[in-house]
Order: C-alpha cells, then structure tokens, then sequence
DNA sequence: GGCGGCGTTAGACTTTGTCTAATCATCATT
DNA sequence: AATGATGATTAGACAAAGTCTAACGCCGCC
C-alpha cells in the first residue's frame, strides 16, 4: 500500500493523520500480512524510528476500531493485527504459529443462525487449525 | 455432567484421576457453559477447595490437548473454556463479554477450502460477533 | 523400605498490554 | 505573534494472566 492510499484510507475512516500512526502504517499496511505489536515495534526500531510502545499500542487500537487493520484471535498471548482489510478468513498452524489468509470465496457459510434476541450482527471469524502432516 | 461420567471421559481420554482434576472438572464441567480460569478458581474457592492457581492453569491446558474442554479464543485478555466438547460453533456479544453457543447446524461450512501443502485440518474455529441493538 | 515418576504447591517471575502524568503539536482566536 | 484548548505522544510505572522453579507429596514397584 502506497503512502497516497495511506492517506486516503486514513481519511475515509476518520483517522487524524499523525507521524507517528504513518509509520505504523507503513510498515503493517505495507503488504498483505499478520504482525503482532511486538513485531511492528521490532521494525520500527530497525528503521531507526524511535515511536513509543504506548503509542503503537494506541494506534494499533485505534486502527482496529476504525478498520485500518483486523485483529485476529489466534493465540491467547498475543495479539496480531491483520493488514487485509475485506472480507476473508483464515488458516491457522498450530506448529508453526503461522497465519494464512483464506482465498475469498473458497470457504462461505452456508447457513446462517439466527441472532440472539435483541442483537446485530457485527462480523464473523474463521479460523481453521491445521498442523503439519508428519511421516 | 455427573461424577460418573466424568471419571468414564478422563479414561476415554487417558487423564490420570487426581483429586484436584475432578474438582476442577466438577466445576467446568457441570453443565454447558463458558469460564475463565479465574472464574474457577474463584468457585473452588467458594467451594472451600485449596486447589493451587498452578493446578488449575496445568489442569485446563491439560483439559484443552486432551479433549476435555475447549478452550476459545475470544477475549485476548483472558482464555475461556468451554464445557460443551462437540462440535459448534459461538456467538460473542461485545457489548456484554457473553459469550453463546450456536445451535448445531444452524451454521454450516458451505465450501471447505483447500488446505496449504502438507498440512492437515484439526479443527474449525467460528465467532459470530454481534452487539446489542440501541434504539 | 527405598526409588522413580508424576502431580501439586507457593510464590517468584515473565510477558503483554494499559495507565499516568508530563510534554508536545496543532489549530483557532484574538 | 501570544494564548489557550484539544488531542497525541512519551517514558516509565503498573496490572493481569499465565508460566516456571524448586520443594514436597503420593503411589506403585522392585
């Protein structure tokens, strides 16, 4: 993602563009892929950026909220924020730890349940453990 | 679930029996429902049972490989077990933490995707998220 | 009875993330 | 240009959940 798509996402979704969050950014938005905080603070010590834990964890909240970035419920002792905005889900290797997006389309729900009383739908997650075939 | 049926599922499941394992199973497992760690500590304690915090953490992740409880990955502060072991799928309200199962077969895989080379499925993981309606 | 292995325990420790209080930046108003 | 308000950033203290360690207990087996 280009700094200008930046820009303009950041826009779109209401997000007051600082220093600080386009770093972020750039580094999570840069291509498809799943990095936790730990992470993006890791790369932007390597590029010499000197942004705050704080703030990376403010931001990285705050792009969650505003749809910047998803974040993925995988392992319960970190978090892991998702650059791929649309709709899609995912492979999860219990050996490797690693994380892989789900072609759009190759998994669908087919029926859906009926809500609980007094409530609206906001999302749906996915996630499909595999591990390595050993032999 | 009764005393009987749970000493049968540890030896289904190949679990030692222990006194602190079926104290712990007694709680978790008693009906259908969704705990925190804590949450069982807390009602040994009421319970007057000095089970240790460390058991209780082995004895969960002991529960999770083995089959015995589920554990679901929803909060990232805080990991759930579920005492329901079949196959279903959750709902999970924001607004209030609750956490609800899906009837079976309201909810259906439409298409299973392929899985990435060399690797096998264990298991699929759905959160329907959804939020109180305002109005 | 002694030995080995596993389970349990208290409490120290680690890790991830949040909070606090101070500082800084930006912008509108005068 | 100074003022002030608002919000973002920062370092470091803090909190919470879970793990680790070392000691101890229990039980079966030789």
């Amino acid at each position: 993602m280009t700094r200008e798509e930046i820009l303009e996402l950041f826009d779109k979704r209401g997000v007051k563009l600082t220093p600080q969050r386009l770093e972020v950014a750039a580094i999570l938005l840069e291509k498809p892929q799943h990095l936790s905080a730990d992470q993006i603070i890791d790369r932007l010590r390597d590029t010499g950026s000197k942004v705050s834990k704080a703030t990376v964890y403010n931001t990285l909240n705050l792009f969650g909220e505003k749809g910047i970035a998803r974040e993925i419920k995988v392992d319960p002792v970190r978090r892991i924020y998702d650059s791929t905005r649309g709709h899609h889900y995912h492979f999860y290797n219990v050996d490797t730890g690693e994380l892989e997006d789900i072609p759009v389309g190759a998994v669908e729900l087919g029926r859906q349940p009926d809500l609980p009383e007094g409530t609206e739908p906001l999302g749906v997650d996915i996630i499909i453990r595999i591990k390595n075939r050993r032999n």
